[in-house]
RNA sequence: GCCGGAGUGGCGGAAUUGGCAGACGCACAGGACUUAAAAUCCUGCGAUCCUUACCGAUCGUACCGGUUCGACCCCGGUCUCCGGCACCA
């Protein structure tokens, strides 16, 4: 070790050493406890950016700790390799999707070799690896076998932009997730999977997820989006057709005054058909038909609609009502049919008051503010059922009950449960994606490949041009197989996986990633599930978190795993910012994760990024701030340094005497006891980091002090190197190779705390008057509360404030204050 | 519109169970060392007031109110910002 600080020789030195001695290769051990720590794995984009480093740097904190805290962990590292900007630059460059994703892989490997991670790289894998995608096929078969998986032609979300259909969790705001462009609708025949059979289960589970972060829970509760209500049907007048609605508010069922169906219904077309309403129907329909998402499903939108020339009985009043087609009403929600409820429901107040429907309260909420004959805006408040006939008088929510009791005894309807999750349109006609392992045949229709056969190989011999299907189809050697059942030649699916399935199961691939006959070995998940601490960006907290537990549900159910949830306990980081705002190209605010390795190393760059805000905040980036974290590695490496120069030679039994051994003793105690708790337990590490420069701060004034005790000096050295390790493992490593350590640090135990060294013999007690601090004594620091009153109220400083007032109580609190309520 | 979360010095943040608000760090200011600078070390650093100074006083955790001996923390209301969902019947 030299008297400077060379952060770029020491970091290298011992990136080789934990290489070379493979200091994180993990195996089963049944004498251990497991810890599996796991980071959401990176998309290979070429470089690594400041959100990985704060993710990864968190997960290898939290690794090194529970290694050194006894336990046996996996701490792996992959690649979500699959997807489209290796296509992209394919179509740009003219580089092979391959190529591009393996130099960048191999890029950001180095990378996060450079910043220290302690991860098992044996396990590494890549989703666009063949001996991944395999037991994707696989996997996706079996979903196919039971039913998980189909065809099915719909209106589907079409990316102009990606040329590619989406998912619904990849819509955001009507637009592409991914490249922003405004999303249209297709009818196609795309691959389904069927993640509605698990809604429910889906929802129930979340209550039992006490690791998860509240906001996680409630963003997939309300994606799910459960409503409890009745299906009802409505006669048509003059006709055998019914019409079944569903609706939540039963309960105002009197107040229909009109219907509504969405465009695409079905029967709406033989509804008008020869009529005098077949034109303009038809017309609104097209009309609809050609608005995007966006234009469709604004609020601030006027509402549209046209009168089909029918009307329907409501089952209760039996009274006559008219049907309107509108794009306010969705197909795929529901029946596609709804009860338009003016008074009660705003959206149809808006549509009645368009069109001049009657609206009729049904519920009285008793509030003299509301004139009920003179709505000005719908009223969805609790209240009296009136004009409801026999249910005049009752609550509304009472009544909802007996209102579906009714339904159902007179078989016009039944209680039904929705839910706003679709099923997972998981096709892309993209290239660079898992390939769907299905053939279709003439004579047997879709059939799955045989699984001797997988895996379906990605063809090398396609065209990139951005434009219209799936690159697959320009392959000549692709497209054409046999049947799988009869033989006869028979066609491939052309079209790929979304790359949202290949990150649904990779945590359980690294448990047995080089298993060749199966995605991985029930037994070894067994041992290594459940992950303990999954860490990520709360950008995923819907899609791949959903999908994950979906994924792991459905292996349950096939007694693939043991635990139908893949993730007990979650992290979400907050996002690294500068300046207040993201770190874009566009804004110029990028900082490099490369350049601050070089400038600092990559301890500085962890250690900053862990103190400068808790791990769920934003972060604001702060070059200052990166300046202060290097100045604290400088000063304890010249702590250490300087100790060992003076002191070559350390004792290694000691006693406390001084008052300066006994403050020191404590301190070092102390910031042990509070570094385990809140690496181990609460994930606070900046308060961890602050506890430990204190100690330093305390070991610098010791140090100096005219009676050093070599021997406790000693062991403070030892035990900051160790708890500072997690953090900033190259810097600890050369530090405790210098104080004479033959053994690694990531092979060390981490100290345990002397709970005697922390109690202290008197303590600072606040005498408070009216709650007002007045006075700071020293008493023992067993004094119970009628000696610390008497003593509080001898005191002559309080004795002068108490002068001409009358003590009404004094409330005294053992090792805190004494509180005189005076008068 | 609905559902969450947050609001503390010049800045990042701390206060873990209702008990000394501002730990630790950054920035800044003054000093030491140095021919000088950097680095390092020491001191100060919420606001206002009093004071030559020491000492001290009052206010202060977005705002208004409540509970309590005592509130950044609990309760009611308001404002602002951030996030999610949104014509889901």
């Amino acid at each position: 070790m030299n008297e400077k600080y060379n952060f770029s020789e020491i970091e290298k030195k011992w990136q080789n050493y934990w290489e070379e001695n493979q200091c994180f290769k993990t195996e089963e051990d049944d004498s251990k406890k497991k810890y599996y720590c796991l980071e959401m794995f990176p998309y290979p984009s070429g470089k690594l950016h400041m959100g990985h480093v704060r993710n990864y740097s968190i997960g290898d904190v939290i690794a090194r700790f529970k290694k050194m805290d006894g336990y046996n962990v996996l701490h792996p590292m992959g690649w979500d390799s699959f997807g489209l900007p290796a296509e992209n630059a394919a179509i740009k460059h003219g580089i092979h999707p391959n190529i591009w994703t393996w130099d960048n892989i191999a890029e950001m490997r180095s990378q996060l070799k450079q910043l220290g991670l302690s991860y098992d790289w044996s396990r590494e894998v890549a989703t666009c690896h063949p001996d991944y995608y395999k037991w994707m096929q696989w996997i996706f078969i079996q979903f196919y076998k039971r039913g998980l998986a189909y065809k099915k032609e719909n209106p589907v979300n079409w990316c102009p932009s990606c040329q590619t259909v989406l998912a619904n969790e990849q819509v955001v705001d009507g637009c592409c997730e991914r490249c922003k462009s405004p999303v249209g609708k297709k009818n196609l025949s795309q691959w389904y999977l069927k993640i509605t059979d698990y809604a429910d289960r889906l929802l129930e589970n979340l209550d039992t997820l006490d690791g998860w972060p509240n906001k996680v829970k409630i963003m997939q509760k309300n994606w799910i989006g459960k409503s409890i209500g009745a299906e009802v049907d409505f006669k048509i007048k003059d006709s055998d057709e019914i019409l079944t609605v569903f609706t939540t508010r039963v309960d105002t069922i009197y107040g229909t005054t009109y219907m509504v169906l969405a465009p695409e219904y079905p029967s709406v077309l033989s509804m008008v058909e020869g009529t005098e309403y077949e034109k303009p129907v038809k017309e609104y329909i097209e009309k609809v038909e050609h608005m995007n998402d966006i234009e469709r499903t604004s609020t601030t939108n006027e509402k549209t609609g046209v009168f089909i020339g029918k009307y329907a009985i409501n089952p209760f009043t039996k009274k006559e009502i008219p049907i309107y087609i509108s794009d306010y009403v969705l197909m795929g929600y529901g029946t596609g049919a709804v009860m338009g409820v003016p008074a009660h429901d705003q959206r149809d107040f808006d549509f009645a008051t368009k069109f001049g429907i009657d609206i009729i309260p049904v519920v009285d909420p008793g509030d003299p503010e509301i004139d009920l004959n003179n709505l000005k805006a719908a009223c969805a408040a609790e209240g009296t059922l009136i004009n409801s006939g026999e249910f005049n008088g009752m609550n509304n929510r009472v009544a909802i009950d007996k209102f579906i009791e009714l339904v159902e005894k007179e078989g016009i309807g039944k209680k039904t449960t929705n839910y706003r999750l679709r099923d997972w349109l998981i096709s892309r006609q993209r290239y660079w994606g898992t390939p769907i392992p299905m053939i279709y045949c003439e004579d047997c229709g879709w059939v799955p490949e045989k699984e001797e056969n997988l895996p379906v190989m990605l063809p090398t011999d396609v065209e990139f041009t951005g434009k219209g299907e799936s690159p697959l189809t320009t392959s000549k050697t692709f497209g054409n197989t046999v049947c799988p059942v009869c033989g006869k030649p028979a066609k491939r699916e052309m079209d790929t996986m979304d790359t949202f399935l290949d990150s649904s199961w990779y945590f359980l691939r690294y448990c047995d990633p080089k298993n060749t006959n199966a995605p991985f070995d029930p037994k070894k998940a067994e041992y290594w599930m459940n992950v303990d601490q999954y860490i990520g960006g709360v950008e995923h907290a819907i899609l791949h978190l959903m999908y994950s537990r979906f994924f792991q549900m459905a292996f349950y159910d096939m007694g693939l795993v043991k635990d139908e949830e893949p993730f007990r306990n979650l992290l979400t980081q907050g996002m690294v910012n500068k300046d207040g705002k993201k770190m874009s190209k566009s804004l110029g605010n990028v900082v490099s994760p490369e350049e601050i390795i070089k400038k600092y190393g990559a301890d500085t760059a962890r250690l900053f990024i862990l103190f400068a805000a808790p791990p769920e905040r934003e972060l604001d980036w702060s070059d200052a701030g990166v300046e202060g974290s290097y100045r604290f590695l400088n000063r304890v490496y010249r702590l250490v340094y300087e100790i060992k120069a003076k002191y070559p030679e350390v004792p290694g039994a000691f006693e406390i005497k001084t008052e300066a051994d006994k403050s020191l003793n404590y301190m070092l105690n102390f910031a042990i006891k509070k570094v385990s708790e809140d690496v181990g337990g609460r994930f606070s590490f900046n308060t961890a980091i602050s506890s430990i420069m204190e100690l330093v701060n305390e070991m610098y004034k010791y140090k100096e002090s005219d009676e050093v005790n070599v021997g406790l000096l000693g062991k403070a050295v030892k035990d900051l190197i160790l708890i500072l390790s997690p953090f900033v493992p190259h810097i600890c490593e050369e530090m405790w190779e210098h104080i004479g350590q033959k053994e690694s640090v990531t092979v060390m135990r981490w100290p345990e705390y002397d709970e005697s060294a922390l109690v202290k013999d008197t303590v600072e007690i606040v005498v408070q008057i009216n709650g007002k601090v007045k006075e700071k004594i020293m008493v023992a620091s067993d004094a119970d509360k009628q000696s610390l009153e008497k003593i509080a109220l001898e005191n002559e400083k309080i004795k002068a404030l108490l002068e001409g007032k009358s003590v009404i109580k004094v409330v005294a609190v053992p090792g805190r204050l004494i509180n005189i309520v005076v008068k």
